[in-house]
Parts: C-alpha cells; sequence; structure tokens
DNA sequence: AATATCACG
DNA sequence: ACGTACGTGATATTT
C-alpha cells in the first residue's frame, strides 16, 4: 500500500474553527478557541487518515504576489479580528511542540505550497489528502490527492470529499478546468474578480464548450449568451488576470524534505506544557505519564514521614510556625478517611502517610490540634469543605474557623469563571507552574488504599505547595481589589455553614416517594398507548429525533426547522401546536411526567441516605455570579409550579419533633435594583407596595393602583424580569408574544417612569467595559471578556451579563450573610433547629418545635437585617410539616 | 462526550 | 443586519 501524506491548509481551517467554536479564555486571558477547533479538526482527520506524513502550510503575513497583483483592484481582505490574530503564532508554536511539520514561504501563499507538495508527492505515487475549509484547492483534485473539506453545518461536522470524478459531478469540468472556470465566474471571498454577471452555471457551460479561458477569448464573437459575451468582451484584461490567480503555483521553489514531515510524538513535554497552559483537558488525556523528569522535582522537593516520631516532629514544627502567625499550606488525600497530608512549611513540603501507628484518626486529631492553635489565616487550604467530614463532631466543633484560608475560595472570587479550583489549576492560575492533577496521577476512580505511594505524595504535596503560595498571590490581590471584606466575612464562614448543611442532610420519606413514582408509572403507560395509537406506531417518545419524524414527517404537523439536527420539538414548540392535535398534548403531558418520575421520583431515591435523609452538596465555587449551586442531588429544583410536580415536596418532612420553618425574599433583586439605581419613584413605590409588579404597571401605565388590570400586571412583570436578566426588546417580545416594536415601547415606558434605573445600567455597562468586571454592592466581581469581543452576539451577551451580575451577584451577597447570621444565631442561643437547605432566595430551617418562635424571629431578624437598603427586605416566612406545606 | 429537554431561582 | 433574555443541574438519547 501507498504511503499516505496529509497535508493541512492551516489558516483556513484555523478561521473556521475560530467561527465554529465559541470563545474561550484560558486563565491568563488568551484567546483558545480556534486552536480548540483545530486540534479537534486535526485529530479527527489523523484518525480517519492514518498518515504516515503530516504538513500544516499557512500564508505568511507579508503580502503575496497574488495579493499585492490583486490589491490594486479590490484592496485587501478584511482584517482578521485580533481574537484570531493573537492564535496564529501560537497554533505554529503548538504545532511545533507536537512535532508537525509546518511550512509557510515569502511571497507565496499556503494553497501554492500545498498545491506544490501535493502534486510533487502525489505523481510520486504517494497518497496525498489536502485539508481545507474552502474549495479553492479542488483544481488539484487527482485520482490519488483527494480534497477534503470539513463543514460545520448547525454543530455537526461533515466532510465533503473531492475526488477529480467528484469536481466533475459538481461543476461539469475536470480539476483542471475548474481553474479555467473559475477565471470567469471570479470568487469574491478569495478576491478574483472573474467577469461580472458571469456565474457557475454560464461559466461551467462555457468551459464545457471552449475547454479553456484562452479558447473562449479567441472565439469572442460566437460566445452565446449575449450577456455573458458582453462581459466577457468587456472585460478581458480582468478575465485573464483572474486566470492569473486562480491558478495555484504548484512548482514553487520550496526545499522540503518529506522525512520532515514524518509523523512525530504528539504528545511530549512541550505539548504537555502547552495543552496545559490552554486548559485542552481531552488532550492530557493522551499522556500516559506525566512529563519524566517533572515527577522527580517534584517527589524531591518532598520529605516522607513514616515513622511516628517524625510524625510528631513534623507537626511541632507546624504548630510553632502557625502559633506565631506564619503561615504554612496544607494538603489531604482522602475518601471516606485521611490516607495522609502533607504540610508545606515553607522551603520544606512533608508528606504524613496514614500507615503504622500513623492512623487515619491520629492525623485528623493532630490536625484539629494545631488548628486549634493556629493564628488568623495560617493555614492554607484548598476546596476545605469536602475535607471537614474527616473530623469527628468534636474536633469539628473545638476547630478555630478563622485560622483557615481557602485558597479556592480566594481564587473563586478573584475570577469566579474558571472551570475548576483544583490545586493544579491554580498553581496554572496564580503561579504559572503547570503541576499534573489528580487524575492525571491518580486516575479516575482509584482506590487511595492500592494506589502508588510516590503518585498519592505528589498529589497531596501538590496541594500543599500550592494552597499556601497561590493563596500568598490570591492574599494579596484581594487585598488590591478590596475583596477582604467577602472573603473574610461571607465566603469563609460560609463553607462552614454550607458544611453543617450538608452533615445534617433533609429527610425523605422513601415510601411515599416509591408511591408517587408508582403512580406516575400508571399514567404514563395510559398516555404512552393514547399516544401510540395516534401514531400509528410505536416508538421513543422520549427521543426528540424520533418524535420529530412522526410529528413533523409521519404527521405533517407544521413545525419549523429549528436546531442543528433537524425539527426541535421543545415544549415552546409544541405548546403552538398542542390546541388543535390531541397528540401533543399528551405527548407534553407525557414530558411532565417522565421528568418527574425519572430526575425526582425514581432519581432521588438514590440519594437516599441510612439516616433516611438526602445529604446533597452545596458547591461554592461554580456560579459566575456568587450565587451557590446544588448537586447529588440538586435540591434547588424541586418542582414547586406545576401542582402535580409540586407534591413531590411532601415527602420532605422535618424529623420527629421538628416543624419547618420556609422564608423567602420577596423580590428580593428588584429591591437590590431600586436600591442601587437611587430612582426615587421606584424606592417609593416598593416602600409603599409589596406587590411590586402591580405597583410598577400602575406607574407605568398611569393608573391607579386598584385598578391595574392582569394583563397590565403580567406586562410589568415581564419588564421587571427584563430589566434584571439585560433588557432587549426581542427577549421581552418573545416572552409576552407581542412585537419587537411593542416591547421596546413597554421599555421605554418604564425607563420613562424610573429614569435612573436606566442611567443606572447604563452605567453598570459603561463602568464593566472600562473594568473589564462587574462588581456587586459587597465588591463581588465578575470578569467579562466578552465586552471586548468583536462578535456582536458576544458582545451583546456581555452587556447583558453586565446588567445582570451586580444584580443576582448582590441578592447572592444577602442571601448568604442572611445564612452565616442564621446560623450564628441559632448556635449562640443554644438551639438546636438547624438551617438545610438554601435555594437562592429561600432559606429552610429544621425546627425543633418548643424552638419555633425564636426561630421565627431569628430569620427574620437575620434575613431582612441582612443589608439595610433603601428598601424593605421583605419575607415570606411559613410553618409547615413538610416542605409542600411551608412554602 | 455532546445534545436536547426541562426542573428551579 | 447580526439573533437573545440571567444563573444553574439531571436525565435520556445519540454519537
Amino acid at each position: 500500500m501507498a504511503e499516505k501524506l496529509m497535508l493541512v491548509d492551516g489558516h483556513s481551517i484555523l478561521n473556521r474553527a475560530f467561527y465554529g467554536v465559541p470563545d474561550l479564555t484560558n486563565a491568563q486571558g488568551t484567546h483558545t478557541n480556534a486552536m480548540y477547533g483545530f486540534i479537534n479538526i486535526l485529530s479527527k482527520f489523523l484518525n480517519e487518515e492514518k498518515p504516515d506524513y503530516l504538513t500544516v502550510a499557512f500564508d505568511l503575513s507579508a503580502p503575496t504576489f497574488r495579493h499585492e497583483v490583486y490589491k490594486e483592484y479590490k484592496g485587501t481582505r478584511s482584517a482578521m479580528p485580533v481574537e484570531l490574530k493573537e492564535q496564529v503564532p501560537l497554533m505554529k508554536e503548538l504545532l511545533h511542540a507536537m512535532n508537525i511539520k509546518t511550512v509557510e514561504l515569502a511571497g507565496y501563499e499556503a494553497d501554492d505550497l500545498l498545491g506544490t507538495i501535493a502534486k510533487r508527492y502525489a505523481h510520486q505515487g504517494l497518497d496525498v489528502r489536502v485539508i481545507s475549509g474552502d474549495r479553492d484547492l479542488l483544481q488539484l483534485a487527482e485520482e490519488n490527492l483527494m480534497i477534503r473539506i470539513p463543514k460545520t453545518k448547525k454543530g455537526v461536522t461533515e466532510v465533503e470529499n473531492y475526488l477529480p470524478a467528484d469536481v466533475e459531478a459538481l461543476y461539469g469540468v475536470t480539476p483542471l478546468e475548474f481553474i479555467e472556470m473559475k477565471a470567469l465566474m471570479g470568487d469574491s471571498s478569495d478576491n478574483i474578480p472573474g467577469a461580472p454577471g458571469v456565474g457557475p452555471k454560464t461559466a461551467s457551460k462555457l468551459i464545457q464548450e471552449y475547454k479553456s479561458v484562452e479558447n473562449i477569448l479567441a472565439h469572442l464573437d460566437e460566445l452565446k449568451p449575449p450577456k455573458a459575451q458582453k462581459s466577457i468582451s468587456e472585460h478581458v484584461e480582468q478575465v485573464k488576470l483572474s486566470l492569473f490567480l486562480a491558478r495555484i503555483n504548484t512548482e514553487v521553489p520550496i526545499e522540503y524534505d518529506l522525512e520532515d514531515a514524518r509523523l512525530g510524538n504528539f504528545f511530549n513535554d512541550n505539548s504537555y506544557e502547552l495543552f496545559k497552559r490552554y486548559n485542552f483537558k481531552s488532550m492530557l488525556a493522551n499522556f500516559e505519564e506525566v512529563p519524566e523528569g517533572q515527577e522527580e522535582d517534584i517527589l524531591s522537593a518532598m520529605t516522607r514521614v513514616q515513622d511516628f516520631s517524625e510524625a510528631e516532629n513534623a507537626f511541632e514544627k507546624a504548630r510553632k510556625l502557625v502559633s506565631e502567625g506564619k503561615k504554612i499550606g496544607f494538603g489531604i488525600l482522602s475518601d471516606d478517611v485521611c490516607h495522609g497530608i502533607s504540610l508545606c512549611l515553607g522551603e520544606e513540603n512533608l508528606y504524613i502517610e496514614a500507615t503504622g501507628f500513623i492512623t487515619s484518626e491520629y492525623l485528623m486529631g493532630k490536625f484539629a490540634d494545631l488548628a486549634r492553635e493556629a493564628q488568623d489565616n495560617t493555614i492554607h487550604v484548598i476546596g476545605f469543605k469536602s475535607k471537614l467530614h474527616l473530623f469527628t463532631k468534636e474536633q469539628y466543633e473545638g476547630l478555630h474557623q478563622e485560622a483557615f484560608y481557602d485558597t479556592a475560595l480566594a481564587a473563586y472570587l478573584l475570577n469566579p469563571s474558571m472551570d475548576e479550583y483544583t490545586a493544579d489549576s491554580l498553581a496554572t492560575a496564580f503561579l504559572h507552574k503547570t503541576l499534573p492533577s489528580r487524575t492525571e496521577l491518580l486516575g479516575k476512580n482509584v482506590d487511595l488504599s492500592m494506589a502508588d505511594e510516590d503518585k498519592c505524595m505528589m498529589v497531596c504535596g501538590i496541594e500543599s505547595f500550592t494552597a499556601l503560595h497561590a493563596g500568598l498571590k490570591t492574599a494579596e490581590e484581594l487585598k488590591l481589589e478590596e475583596m477582604d471584606d467577602l472573603f473574610h466575612d461571607v465566603e469563609m464562614p460560609l463553607s462552614f455553614v454550607l458544611f453543617e448543611m450538608e452533615r445534617e442532610g433533609i429527610q425523605v420519606q422513601a415510601s411515599r416517594l416509591k408511591e408517587y413514582s408508582d403512580k406516575l408509572s400508571v399514567q404514563i403507560e395510559t398516555l404512552e398507548k393514547k399516544i401510540y395509537e395516534q401514531a400509528g406506531e410505536e416508538f421513543n417518545i422520549n427521543s426528540p429525533k424520533q418524535l420529530a419524524v412522526i410529528l413533523f414527517e409521519k404527521m405533517q404537523l407544521p413545525g419549523g426547522k429549528k436546531t442543528k439536527s433537524g425539527y426541535s420539538t421543545a415544549a415552546a414548540v409544541l405548546e403552538k401546536l398542542a390546541g388543535e392535535y390531541p397528540i401533543v398534548g399528551e405527548i407534553l403531558e407525557y414530558r411532565t411526567l417522565t421528568k418527574l418520575k425519572s430526575t425526582y421520583a425514581d432519581g432521588l431515591q438514590n440519594y437516599i441516605a441510612n439516616d433516611g435523609r438526602i445529604h446533597g452538596h452545596f458547591n461554592q465555587t461554580i456560579t459566575a455570579t456568587g450565587r451557590i449551586s446544588s448537586t447529588d442531588p440538586n435540591l434547588q429544583n424541586i418542582p414547586v409550579r406545576i401542582a402535580l410536580g409540586r407534591e413531590i415536596r411532601k415527602v420532605f418532612v422535618p424529623k420527629e419533633g421538628c416543624i419547618f420553618l420556609d422564608a423567602d425574599y420577596s423580590q428580593i433583586e428588584l429591591r437590590i435594583m431600586a436600591h442601587m439605581s437611587g430612582d426615587e419613584k421606584l424606592i417609593e413605590a416598593y416602600r409603599t407596595s409589596k406587590d411590586i409588579h402591580r405597583i410598577t404597571a400602575s406607574q407605568v401605565f398611569h393608573v391607579p393602583f386598584e385598578e391595574v388590570t392582569p394583563e397590565q400586571r403580567r406586562n410589568a412583570k415581564a419588564v421587571n424580569f427584563g430589566i434584571i436578566y439585560g433588557i432587549s426588546s426581542f427577549g421581552l417580545s418573545q416572552d409576552l408574544s407581542i412585537s419587537k416594536k411593542e416591547a421596546a415601547e413597554y421599555i421605554e415606558k418604564y425607563f420613562e417612569t424610573f429614569p435612573k434605573v436606566k442611567s443606572y445600567i447604563d452605567g453598570l455597562v459603561e463602568q464593566a467595559k472600562k473594568n473589564g468586571y462587574s462588581l456587586t454592592m459587597f465588591n463581588r466581581r465578575r470578569l467579562i471578556p466578552e465586552l471586548k469581543s468583536s462578535n456582536f452576539m458576544q458582545r451583546s451577551f456581555g452587556e447583558r451579563v453586565a446588567m445582570n451580575a451586580p444584580i443576582q451577584g448582590t441578592a447572592a451577597d444577602i442571601i448568604k450573610i442572611a445564612m452565616i447570621r442564621v446560623n450564628h444565631m441559632l448556635k449562640e442561643r443554644g438551639l438546636k433547629s438547624k438551617l438545610l437547605l438554601q435555594i437562592h432566595d429561600e432559606l429552610l430551617v429544621e425546627t425543633v418545635e418548643s424552638e419555633a418562635e425564636q426561630v421565627k424571629a431569628i430569620m427574620e431578624d437575620a434575613m431582612m437585617n441582612a443589608v439595610s437598603l433603601a428598601v424593605p427586605l421583605e419575607i415570606d416566612l411559613k410553618p409547615g410539616k413538610s416542605w409542600f406545606e411551608a412554602h
């Protein structure tokens, strides 16, 4: 079999990737989307083709000869966006790191280089593949020289393959004649003028008849469509030039040694470094081992402690440091128990292994002792909440919480948009150091008791090292940005509150959940039958693809194409059809029921622990706005809007002797906006009324409060939400099913009524553009790089984010403060009641019945007085014997 | 692993 | 003219 050479048109693929992949940036703010897309496309072709040789060709930024000539005609191509431009040299660097041959030559375009190399080796009998983003290269096609063009159609990549026969099938001309054809019809994307008014059809016909431009010019008198005859006759010189421009130079004097292009090792130390820097995680999976020397460096920087008395010494050394206010880094390797801890004590990084007399319990006990004697902010940790369960209850209660400084939480405040706050990513972001991740060293789902000792030591040591050093860095920055208070008074204390909520869990009645599930099963089965009957066949209703075929093809219902893979069957689409077609209504109902069953009725059962309670996780470093998120399971999206779904809440019950007290803020975000905008009329309105939407309608539409119609209230409500989300007339018109114009009128009316709201949100965008980030009332920041994007969509998104983040984020700040206050007040008064859940603007407390009055007062005080605003912070507080009753 | 859908604030 | 509301997470299906 012939050897295979794969050639890639670098700029063209990079360009495709740039426009096909949404904007991505790494921790340093470098745009990486085009490189990411390029690497993905490249690996796809490599896997498919398995070539022996590979070369990527680039244009040099210096003007090429063909362009020089062209410039006289029409000026240069439109400038490349800076976000793409900056990735070009980085892409080349990355290819070199991957040992991939690149070529470029002053005075020649990538096309010419590709053409020259492709022809040369095709003629020597190699199998050649040329990968490009556009069709300029079709003229090169030969039997053993295939042009492959990846196309992203609505997110799905399809590849068009061109051998000579394919070119002929498409254009009716041979690849070489395709050049002639292009000279006639031109190509605006490639800056080839051609003869105006001559399109592909005419050009193809003419070339089929006359074979070449030369021949056509020799027979100008007899050319058939008079229009073409006229145009070509009048543009002879331009057509000749076009022919010159269209022809790829296949005889470039380039020094190219095929052996240099032989596939080398893509995955080596250099490329590892870059993949890590750019956050190309899927690429890192290709590395079997962390680069050689690095492991040794890490290991040699550490000291292993296995001896009991040495362990005692280590803790004593650490104790001395932290009691004097010196900072240390702490790392821990654990699952249910502690397998080892590391102490980064300045120069020294000790790993104390849980072995022999050094038991898990001993380590945690010693650490708890250490933490008791430590001064504030001396023990740097990473993601500490997830490790607190390793302490006994007594150890935990005895901790001096202020001793800890969680580097992950600090980093989250400095930039809440990172994908993770693990030791290795913090090292990359704050120390510019490339370190292996836990997964790279130990793999997924590893049994720690069986794991390699050195690897364990490295994982743990990297954590203590990064906790300390990245921590010092973040502390400086927090101070500089005036985020100290938010960190020390909110995020740090909150992490302990969240831990306690997780530890407490919430009781769920498994048997009732099961009954609910069975009830749903019966209804689902009935619906299934009805649907199959109307469809005339059985199919998987859960498959949007199959469903679309049934509805829009077999049954011919009207429905527009919407998604990349075809018809959308989303609820918004189906609801419009439900009135007319009973099957659609039943499908919607089926969806509702199966959702309830799989996610909630059945899904939740898997999380009920032996104590009959669900202990979910509250994540503190996920959201870009400062909210917390809930996982395993998500307890922040338990159904409530629809009656049947709300039933689920009946299975969430307080333990024996307790009731639930549930309180939620009333329209907290709008009240925040009233406060922050300082709009007197809005503040006055919110001071006088509890019904925010009605009072808004009354003001905006100039009608007395009592005479506001339901429609007016609904419209006012939609506008209120729109303001919070970063208003746009389009968005509002969608929500209200009105025209964009009407929506714009509502918005205008609103801003006329509350002029300071307008200047406030304009100011938010302006500030964010100036600073590159938005701020909440408590100085929580969100970086908004999208504001600098050259892409309209991205930039508009950035603007909406700039309006929304300060409001949503301030609400998040406030309820966090309230949570800390509730927790603190409950403890201070020696009460047994416990905060269990937070649902963004709602708190649920499991309240000992005898404490109900005190807890109610605490919740009211903690929540309403968490912060003092220009408008009152109202809450709705209700008791209940289940979450259903209390909310 | 990506996509579509839908649950919540 | 561009094409959208802001923030999440879980499930089932498809690749």
